[in-house]
Formats: C-alpha cells, structure tokens, sequence
DNA sequence: GCAAAACGTGAGTCGACCCTCACGTTTCGC
DNA sequence: GCGAAACGTGAGGGTCGACTCACGTTTTGC
C-alpha cells in the first residue's frame, strides 16, 4: 500500500517526522470535515502551517495522504479492538459485556482518532477508496465471526457470517451517525446501540461463556 | 428548493421535458456510480445524449441537478413509505408486519428509483447536501414516531423519538449497504434486518394493535 | 406560410487545483 | 568548521472541468 511508482522520501529527522504528523493531522480534519474532494492540498498545507511543497516531500499524491490516514487508522482499529476483546476473554465476561466492550471500543476510537471519521466519511465514494473500506469490513466482520464462534458454536457457519456482517454495519451505521453529527456520537445514541445489539443476539446465545453447552434452554433461531 | 438565483427556462414542449428527464436520470447513475464530485457534466450530458449547453438551459449549475434528484426522490419515498403505512393502518396490519413493510418499501424504492442511490451516497458529504439528508431523516423518523406513537403508548415520548431515530438509521444502513454493493442489496440482508428490528421493538409493544392495552405480559423496557 | 418563441449545439473562456522544480536553509557526520 | 545530505519553500506549469454565448434548428400561434 506505499507507493509503487512516484516514491518520496522517508522522514529521518525528528524535524521532518513531526511535519508529516502535523500534515497527517490536517489532511485527517479536512478529509472529515470537507471530504476527500473538497479539501484541497493548499489548504491542507496551510492548515499543518507547511507550505504546499513539503506534503509533496513524502506524498507523491494527494490519495496517499489519504491511503496514510487509512493504514493509521486501521492499525489503532485493530490493536483497540484487539485489546478490548482478549480482556473481555480472558477475564471471563459475559456476553453482554462483549457486545458493550465492542461498542465502546469503537466510540472511543472514534473519538481520539480523527482519521477515523475521515475514513468513514469517504471510504464508501469511489472505487479508488473501496479497498480501504472493504478492508475495515472484512477485519471487524472476521473478528465478530470469531467471537461467535466462541460464544455460539451451535449457530450454522453461513449464518454466523450473515450475523457477523449485521453486527458490524449496526455499528458502522453509529461510527457514521457520528460524523453526520460532526464527529461525536451522542451517548444516548451509543447506550441504544447496545440495548439494539443485546436484543438482536439475545436468541442467539446468551450462556455465559463456554464448559456449558450451547442450547441449554436457548432458543433454536431459525 | 427551485432556483432563486440563475433561474433558467422552464420546459413547456414535450420534446424538452423527456430531455429534462433524460438528463436527471443519466446524472443519477453517475452521481451514484461515481459520486457528485467525480461525475462532470460533460459526461452527464453525454449519458444523457444531450450537448453541455442543454443541461444549462433547464439547471443553472451541477448543483441544482442533485437538488432536483433529491426533491423527485423525497416525493417517491414520501408517497411509497405512505401507501405502505395506510395500507398497513386499514388492513389493521400487525406489528411485526408494519415492520416488514416499512423495510419492503424501502427495498422497493430503492430498486427502482436510481435517484435514491445518488441521495445516499452523497447526502452526508458536505454541508452544501446537509439539508437534503436531514430532510430525509427528518421524514422518516417522524413517520416512525407516529408508528410508534400507534401501537407502543405506553412509551415515554423523549424515548419515543430516540427509537425512532434508532429504526431510521438501521434502515439507512442497510440503504447504503446496497449502495456499497453496487445498488442492490442481498435479500438475505433484507431479511436480516427485519430480524434484527423484530427483535429490537418486541419488548417494546408486541400486541396486535389498539384495543388491548399495552403492557400487558410486555416487559416494561427500561 | 411566417414570425416569434422555444429549443439545441459545442467551441471556447475562466478559474481552480494538483503537482513540480530550482533555489534557499537547517541538520548531520566527522 | 565544513562539505554533504536532508529539509523547506512557493511561484508557476499544465490540466481539467463548470459554465457561457452566439448561432443554427424546430415548434408554436395565428
């Protein structure tokens, strides 16, 4: 995903290293505030206080700048949802608490990282972003498929898959409220998303977590 | 909505009309296939087979082209979603039905009316197309409250709004899943979201319609 | 049939924006 | 301290795309 043709060079100063960050941080704002076409390289310069020949310096092209925030934001999606998740395993919680843990997880992420609502605002545009997009999608519903697999092995396989994808566009459709409201979610709208979610799954598996088979009461979820 | 500034003629021939609906309608695939930005207008009127100089003469710029699509759609949907909901209102529909019609409607209206695909797309870009979205949203979750309003009384009104808000934007979602997809969204998704809301409102009314009281047996919905 | 109005055309204008490059400045290695 | 490498700059080139306008064609009203 780095530049095959038209390479720059890499930043080995310290000077030049907290440039690109500066420029990262304003392409991020202005991504997500006017969209990957409406923010121009002038203004991303001006905003990083750079003038327009220094992003050039170590982006060949306006999309890298945009590929950077993706591969940034995609990193600190996984290492969050990763963190959040084997906690959630190893220290036993319940089902409920997964999906609240998962929840948060990405609202919190959403509201440190400004990539991330760069991302979601214009990954679903053109061809040109929908690698980054499907990217993001496969990777949370690989992970929700896990995570059903744990706590509802008897669910068919195909049908894990179709769950897996509801769960992630549920909160996809959140993440996306949030940038419509101007980057914050409301925290009335993050409490129902969990109440919303925690209904959905209820049928599907609400035993504790693992020793106790699966079905023991639970519904069959045709 | 129409021209305040550039207003431009009218069509009052036939032949003028079908060659404003041939333009609207070629700028609403590219629109969605290739989002407003990346759709010029040479192409529109070339799509459309139509010199540049007669898209100018019905719309005063690229903008006014999007508006025109949005205020067609926002008049489908309006009258589609209403049929739907009087139909179900007369036929004394249950709720689970109210339900799955609302989402068919949608489906429905998004299969045939390219228009909405554009709409989704590209309603949440900037602040110039803020309005159209809010306006749809806005629509939408008043229905739902009024549906709610119907069959759950018993449900506090600031909640009311919120659960409304709640079915607007699962609904959206899938919307845009299928403009993900390429604008057709996969009926085992459609399926799944009826799922997913069924199981999201059940405990908030699940009689069959007035008459009866609510709450009875229901749970109180915290 | 004819004038007038409506309609249709597309080469051309103008501004915006991505990106380059030749030249100046700072940091590094020794 | 000094040469070299890395870094920083911003005016300007080149392209692209929204929009215009002067002129030709079709339809309408009578």
């Amino acid at each position: 995903m780095s530049s095959p043709a038209g390479t720059r060079r890499a930043p080995t100063q310290d000077r030049s290293r907290q440039r690109v960050e500066r420029i990262l941080d304003a392409a991020g704002h202005l991504f997500s505030e006017k969209s990957f076409d409406g923010a121009t390289t002038e203004e991303i310069a001006e905003r990083a206080g750079v003038s327009i020949g220094s992003v050039y310096q170590y982006f060949p092209n306006k999309e890298a700048l945009f590929e950077a925030i993706a591969d940034q934001y995609l990193a600190r999606a996984r290492a969050v949802f990763e963190r959040h998740m084997t906690a959630a395993a190893v220290e036993g919680g319940t089902w409920d608490e997964i999906i609240d843990r998962a929840i948060d997880a990405f609202d919190d992420l959403q509201r440190t990282e400004v990539g991330g609502r760069a991302v979601w605002l214009n990954w679903a545009r053109s061809a040109r972003f929908f690698a980054a997009g499907a990217a993001l999608n496969e990777e949370f519903a690989g992970q929700a498929e896990g995570i059903l697999a744990m706590f509802a092995p008897a669910l068919p396989v195909k049908r894990r898959r179709l769950v897996a994808t509801m769960i992630v566009e549920v909160i996809s459709a959140m993440l996306f409220v949030g940038v419509r409201m101007g980057g914050q979610i409301g925290p009335e709208i993050v409490q129902e998303t969990k109440v919303l979610l925690r209904r959905y799954l209820e049928p599907i598996a609400n035993a504790p977590r693992r020793g106790r088979k699966a079905g023991s009461g639970g519904r069959s979820d045709a």
